[in-house]
DNA sequence: TTTAATTGTGACAGCTTTGTGAAATTTCAG
DNA sequence: CTGAAATTTCACAAAGCTGTCACAATTAAA
């Protein structure tokens, strides 16, 4: 779920916007200030700032200015009526869309969507995502995490995950996946399998528990 | 005195601008839809624009993406209301201001003069830029800047980066980006990518580390 | 309980893949 | 046509993955 970073020095407001977007499924995190919100995202990646223009310490447009330095990050701005309609524009700041208080929430969320999908976050939609648990397995990028930490898996480790749980649920013999994994003309040891299946267990940490052995007969990947 | 561009495809509003405009001291110059706009921009300067969104043969905000790629002109964009709201904010052009109609003259000159005495500090042309901490690529002008200052990169490692950016955290076999890049009648050896992938690191400095080597498939970009 | 079969595991030599500098070749502006 | 820049190939170095093996641990059968 995307992740909004809500930026305003009033609480009040902060909480509605929270309050609205976490009932649609969203992340939140909030900061008071410009200074904050730029010290936020050299953190963490957010999918789009909402963000109040006037605020104490630093301004909401110099703050969107400081963030665009390095990230590409869409911005919807918030501000009294009028007042800082101009200096907007004046800016020229790369801002996605505009909202003046008071606002309704459900007006601001449906900007928010409408946002999220066209903008750049086209390439997550794009990623194709396996998840069991806390194991992810990012086939788009060939990456897998563990509980979000990337696992260093080696090529023969991840090929052989993969082949695992698309086959998940079903019992695999040492020679269909040596014929599967490493292809029909490997020549060598079935005990192969075993070593391999040996390292991959070690990269998944306790997400081993998926990967079941079948005494006599071969390994599943069970979730 | 400056000269007023005025871009609509009704002539009624060209005239009710046109006389208003006029009567200020302005000179202007009418246009019927953004395709002329941007034949006349080319021939000759305008102060500020003043166009439409909805227009036949080429829209006005398309008008002004094509026109500030060689001119960094101020334009004020009128609109009907709500309806293209959006779409100015959605694709952030570089526009200086924005009138809804239907719009009072009076109004509409007030802003003009607004956004010329902010001077033509219109300097900031809207550039596509992509960013990555202090790596920016901007594409309008096929140029790289590494923490300000420009890279000089090659053809093909522009292309390069280009095309592992646009798919950024997607995994990309030489193959694929053989294809891709160099074009699918590239009858080279694999490895060709490896040394411009060497060539671009050792361009792109300390964030070499968003190219990441996939072991046994290939390289992505992950930011 | 013993025994045999099967699976888990650590170590490491050899192999595959990738990084890199340099030379050969191509492209292109003048 | 010439020369500089860009591209491609090549060979070797460096990195790191694989497959095998020996032995330990576990399980199932007798």
């Amino acid at each position: 779920m995307p992740k909004i970073l809500i930026v305003d020095d009033e609480k009040m407001i902060r909480n509605v916007v929270k309050e609205y977007a976490e009932f649609e499924g969203y992340e939140t995190a909030e900061a008071e200030n410009g200074m904050e919100a730029v010290e936020m995202c050299r953190k963490q990646d957010f999918d789009i700032i909402v963000m109040d223009i006037m605020m104490p310490r630093l301004d909401g447009y110099s703050a969107v200015k400081e963030i665009h330095k390095t990230k590409q990050i869409p911005v919807i701005m918030l501000s009294a009526r009028g007042e800082e309609y101009d200096k907007l524009f004046g800016f020229e700041i790369g801002v996605d869309d505009y909202v003046v208080k008071p606002f309704s929430p459900k007006e601001l969320l449906a900007r928010i969507k409408a946002v999220l999908k066209r903008g750049t976050s086209a390439d997550e939609t794009k990623i194709e995502k396996i998840k069991f648990e806390g194991l992810e397995i990012n086939v788009t990028g060939r990456e897998v995490t563990i509980d979000g930490k990337v696992a260093q898996l080696t090529p023969k480790e991840y090929d052989l995950l993969f082949y695992l749980v698309r086959n998940k649920g079903i019992a695999l013999s040492r020679e269909k996946l040596l014929e599967e994994v490493w292809g029909y003309d490997f020549y060598g040891d079935d005990r192969t399998v075993d070593t391999h299946i040996k390292m991959l267990r070690s990269s998944l940490g306790e997400y081993r528990k998926f990967i079941v052995t079948l005494r006599g007969m071969g390994y599943k990947f069970e979730a």
